[in-house]
DNA sequence: ATTATCTATAGATCTATAGATAATGC
DNA sequence: ATTATCTATAGATCTATAGATAATGC
């Protein structure tokens, strides 16, 4: 018995974490986890009973992290377009800029399974913060008024957060593999953004 | 020994594009692609010796079929924004029609992976067919001419041909996810397809 | 004799667990 | 006594191959 448990627990969150972003979840391995984080695999077992169990508390934890920051973005109480914006950018901070992987991550792992998408739009729906409550009645509200097109209030913030997922994830792949000029990479990504926006906001005009 | 070889081969070739189609390289398996063509599994590796290059036949096979119906979208003199129309047009028609999963698919396993993605830049590349290698003087002449940024001849139509599937697959996940309303998603396509034209034409404009 | 097919199984890999061991706390 | 750790291995799954068998063509 050499660590604490709070050590090593984070130890293996954190090499795992790695590993799926990398890998993602069908490509990442339990043994490869533990290489990663010095420890015998049996002992991501002890802590973490299954890989599947390991993986979602991973995504839960992560998104718990999440929640302050978009919830800065959600309290003003500017028009629902600027709101769009703050979140958006938000995202940009807190989730795009930890790797360039993470869009196609988001894509694959979360976008593509519908246990993990379900369960993390129920993070959002069940979180008790208070700007993000608030700005449920908000969201409704202008969907009464004729404003927005009906849309969940969970699913509104989810496609703000991950509309730009399967855009950029192609482009961040490109320039990776080195085939296209750099110059028109940065060019479509730069562009895709200013679309995006428009393309949300278009398709929730009612 | 029941069936001929031609019945056979094409038999395993069909349950394997469905397989792959489906769940993606590694979530694939051998055993379950017999099944489905309903022949011992030895069979696949007696025709195709591996999975990677049962895989990668697949790949090429399908693309060399495809070969043909670019080529009447380049063979125009028109101007080089009606070209990439055509082409685009010709991508919705005979590639993604074929299935929704399609765009998923270009994404996570060709986009995705370098040696798949070089291994098919390099059947456009090497390709023989006249419209397709004049259209590569064409090309060059326009980036010669200061109308284009520098771009290799594949990574050009390789770009036309792929760019919209990064931005639609996730649509098209949400859409089969029900999750967002059908009217969202619909308008969301369209709308992106009409943005991505011009993301394209912006990106390349030197 | 060659070709296509099947059955059986080797060999690799991966997740999960059993059981032993050592350190800590009471 | 409990908790954290390790080693060893069971059990499942998957790719690949060996070897037997049957049909076809010469």
């Amino acid at each position: 018995m050499k660590n604490n448990e709070q050590n090593t627990e984070q130890i293996i969150l954190e090499a795992a974490e790695a590993e799926f972003l990398e890998k993602g979840y069908s490509n990442a391995k339990m043994l490869s986890i533990a290489r990663r984080a010095g420890v015998a695999h049996s002992m991501l077992h002890y802590y973490f009973r299954s890989k599947e169990n390991l993986f979602k508390s991973i995504l839960q934890r992560k998104t718990q992290e999440l929640l302050p920051m978009f919830d800065e973005a959600l309290a003003s109480n500017c028009p629902i377009r600027e709101i769009i914006q703050k979140v958006r950018e938000a995202r940009d901070r807190y989730v795009f800029a930890k790797s360039p992987r993470m869009p196609y991550f988001l894509l694959t792992e979360i976008l593509a399974k519908p246990e993990n998408r379900e369960m993390l739009i129920e993070v959002f729906d069940k979180s008790p913060m208070v700007q993000l409550q608030r700005f449920r009645e908000r969201l409704n509200q202008e969907i009464a008024q004729g404003n927005l097109r009906e849309i969940g209030f969970a699913d509104f913030i989810f496609l703000l957060i991950t509309f730009d997922a399967s855009s950029l994830s192609a482009i961040l792949l490109a320039k990776e593999s080195g085939r296209l000029p750099e110059e028109v990479c940065d060019k479509l990504m730069e562009t895709y953004r200013e679309h995006n926006m428009q393309i949300i906001l278009d398709a929730l005009r009612p």
